[in-house]
RNA sequence: GCGGGUGUAGUUCAAUGGUAGAACACCAGCUUCCCAAGCUGGACACGAGGGUUCGAUUCCCUUCACCCGCUCCA
């Protein structure tokens, strides 16, 4: 049976991911790639890299794809402008101050929960629901009511203020009735969560120059965008993509590496006329999710969520997640991989104008968002991030399809994926378990490994120069020690696909078995013809 | 952040208020002409800090990490 124990303890033993600082302890949320999770993730990135940048062939229009289009590289810096995250957006989601109810457990956004101050005789409280607003006079009148234990004829004896607060408007949360508790005072005190990592800027530092570490590459795509526009001639529709470093404060790191504060990310920014942002979005989250079974995760194990509607920011047109049935999931749920978003101009033009106002009134542009004298909250940049058509002479603000993946999550679900036991015959011929990593020959750590089935008779000298020839084009690995039968079984842990074995024959005819991880079947090949035949079958 | 559980070798597990064992894995050698567990030998562990005690891996406290549930998830 596949169980994340088990993957947990083989991704150890076999080197593919450690605890970050482990002989300290560990930190949480933070791990480590062994020898054979830094390839398994360098095959991953560069699959990535490969398929959508560099192997891109701007001159056709790729099947299903509305038109040709380009697509280029960039590599920007997790410290940036501390305004670019204000006009992002993530300064103003990520500085919430959230207050935890001793009694229910339940945690709250300060700002969000709402209330009165209910009287009755000299007792003073402040009640509070998190009802709609036009519900809320009736729910805070009646959970007074309640606290008072007053009757319904008693009415008369509560007064209700008119006036309705937030949390952060009163003193102190002494006399509050939490949302969901019976008695009073049960708030902590409002905590800050930086889920952004904050760090300061010069080694003299001050609270003045204080920044982040990028919670997204995205952002510095966005800020790019007039530079790589002026320096490539690239034309939209193109996209710009980035794979880079991330990092967030999360509250609950957990899952191995599902849940990082460090992790990686592969992302585009793909920029195209607004009247055909839908077609590109349906586009790129179709080839997304073709992108991941490719390489080998099972169809039936991953899904497409589509958001409902009401989940969207009104200026998005979809949002999709590919998600995937991770096995430390309950049967039937899905972490995600990947998010591809359909964000409209909304980056754009914050980051030209001042950061808009996802609240604005819909059915028509975006406002930016002001501050209580009517000015911009956060001042864009002033900078034209608009788009001139040279042909038609049009001039727009592009809209984006952003699909989003991570590295580090994709990693795991492929290992997950990828762990199998099943039987193999012993040398007596008997079947027994057999741990065995399918990963797909593209991600696999170690293309082949080279064997002489024994140390002797020259097998040795013949294995060691096909595996020289063979270091010069492939990942190789030598193994010479034990059996021929344990070295096998090593090799299908690490999840190399091909074991090539030199016999007696070999030093008759040059030639040297092919054995498959998956079948265990056994070709026979010349030595000459090896490299040629292996980034055949490896392709 | 809350509640519960768990921390012993690379891995999976024992035992113990007084010398910490095993299996597999690993290393060296022997054996071995195709699928791990033949032989001999070897190296390797009580998460960290504090307390109680003559003595703590064991009891107590704190802390860190992992797992489960709740919460959170931009």
């Amino acid at each position: 049976m596949k169980s994340m124990d088990k993957i947990v303890s083989l991704c150890k033993r076999r080197g593919f991911l450690f605890q970050s600082s482990e002989i300290y302890g560990g930190v949480q949320g933070f791990w480590d790639y062994g020898p054979l999770g830094v390839e398994l993730k360098r095959n991953l990135k560069e699959a990535w890299w490969h398929d959508m940048i560099s192997g891109h062939n701007e001159l056709v229009a790729p099947p299903e794809a509305p038109s040709p289009f380009e697509m280029v590289g960039l590599d920007c810096t997790i410290i940036m402008h501390p305004q670019v995250w204000k006009n992002s957006g993530h300064y103003d989601l990520f500085h919430d101050h959230m207050v935890d109810c001793r009694e229910s457990k339940k945690r709250y956004r300060f700002d969000q929960v709402r209330g009165r101050w209910c009287q009755k005789g000299d007792q003073k409280i402040f009640v509070t629901t998190l009802a709609e607003a036009e519900q809320e006079l009736d729910e805070v009148r009646r959970r007074a009511m309640k606290f008072f234990k007053l009757r319904a004829k008693n009415a008369d004896q509560l007064t209700v203020s008119d006036e309705s607060l937030t949390l952060d408007q009163l003193d102190d949360t002494d006399d509050v009735l939490a949302p969901d508790a019976k008695s009073l005072g049960t708030l902590t005190e409002p905590r800050e969560f930086n889920l952004m990592f904050k760090t300061t800027l010069g080694a003299l530092g001050g609270e003045d120059d204080v920044t982040f570490l990028r919670p997204e590459t995205a952002q510095g795509i966005f800020v790019n965008f007039k530079n790589v526009l002026d320096s490539s001639r690239v034309k939209v529709p193109f996209g710009i993509g980035q794979i880079g470093k991330s990092f967030r404060n999360e509250i609950t790191p957990r899952n191995f590496t599902f849940r990082s504060r460090e992790f990686e990310q592969m992302e585009i920014e793909f920029f195209c006329q607004p009247d055909q942002s839908q077609q590109w979005y349906r586009y790129w989250r179709d080839r997304r999710l073709a992108w991941y079974t490719a390489l080998g995760l099972s169809s039936n194990s991953l899904i497409m969520r589509e958001h409902h509607p009401e989940e969207l920011a009104h200026y998005s047109v979809g949002t999709a997640d590919i998600e995937y049935a991770f096995p430390f999931l309950p049967p039937g749920e899905y972490g995600e991989l990947e998010g591809i978003a359909h964000r409209g101009d909304f980056d754009l033009r914050s980051h030209m104008e001042g950061k808009l106002d996802p609240k604005s009134p819909e059915g028509q542009p975006m406002q930016v968002e002001l501050n209580e004298h009517g000015k911009p909250k956060y001042r864009g940049s002033g900078k034209d991030l608009s788009y001139r058509n040279e042909v038609t002479n049009e001039r727009f603000v592009p809209h984006v399809i952003e699909p989003s993946a991570g590295a580090d999550r994709a990693a795991l679900a492929f290992l997950c994926e990828a762990y199998t036991e099943d039987e193999a015959p012993n040398d007596k011929g008997e079947m027994e378990s057999r741990v065995v990593m399918k990963l797909h020959p593209r991600l696999a750590p170690i293309k082949a490994a080279v064997f002489p089935l024994v140390k002797k008779g020259g097998m040795s000298e013949i294995a060691k120069e096909v595996y020289g020839e063979l270091k010069q084009h492939l990942n190789v690995f030598y193994d010479d020690k034990g059996t021929v039968g344990r070295r096998y079984r090593r090799q299908d842990e690490a999840g190399t696909p091909y074991c090539i074995t030199v016999d007696g024959d070999s030093l008759e005819d040059r030639t040297v078995t092919i054995r498959d991880r998956d079948t265990l079947e056994q070709t026979r090949v010349k030595i000459d013809d090896l490299t040629t035949e292996l980034k055949q079958r490896l392709a």
